[in-house]
DNA sequence: TAAACATATGAATATGTGTTCATATGTTAA
DNA sequence: TTAACATATGAACACATATTCATATGTTTA
């Protein structure tokens, strides 16, 4: 895959409610499977579909303990995009 | 519209291969469509539309001159954002 | 004004994608 | 080991969307 193509999938992957408002609270803190259901109201399989996504876009990674997954961006350059873009949007 | 919305809307217009090479071509130079339509080899009906997309969702302006119309980001916020972006992907 | 050029647009189609439902997998507690 | 809990996943469906085709609109030149 082309850097073009690297660049579209990051975008593509924020380009959805449910998936930028995943991203939007793990920028405040990391969360497991079950909060983020709780968070944002939706089923835990929906929620899960968009986690792996966004994992496979490298925006968020997981690491297991116990029972639990906790989710969290995969590095600082996520949220600096993130908010480069509601600052835009914020001038407009 | 709220803020969410918006963003998503930014990230969304960006997530497309034909609308992010637009984008980082007017980010070289502005263009006119018929340049546009050459650079990326594709239908001058297509390059339209996805113009019309990146001007409602305020990524680009256009400004006619004589018969051509010319495209050029709407402000230097959307080559920061896309640049962060390709910054991102290098990285990885 | 008519013709040529440049761009825009509506409809149709094909492809992509988000959610739901059912169920599987992984982990801990009893 | 069984039951309960937490998460992941495949299939199906409904909806969104990118491109094409045909044509309309806007602008200049002859």
């Amino acid at each position: 895959m082309n850097g073009l193509d690297k660049s579209v999938n990051i975008f593509k992957a924020l380009g959805d409610n449910t998936r930028l408002k995943i991203v939007e609270s793990l920028i405040n803190q990391d969360a497991n499977v079950n909060s983020l259901v709780i968070m944002l109201g939706m089923t835990q399989s929906a929620i899960s579909h968009q986690l792996k996504i966004l994992k496979l876009n490298g925006i968020i990674k997981s690491e297991r303990k116990g029972k639990e997954v906790y989710y969290s961006l995969d590095d600082s350059h996520i949220e600096t995009i993130v908010k480069s873009v509601i600052e835009h949007t914020s001038h407009n």
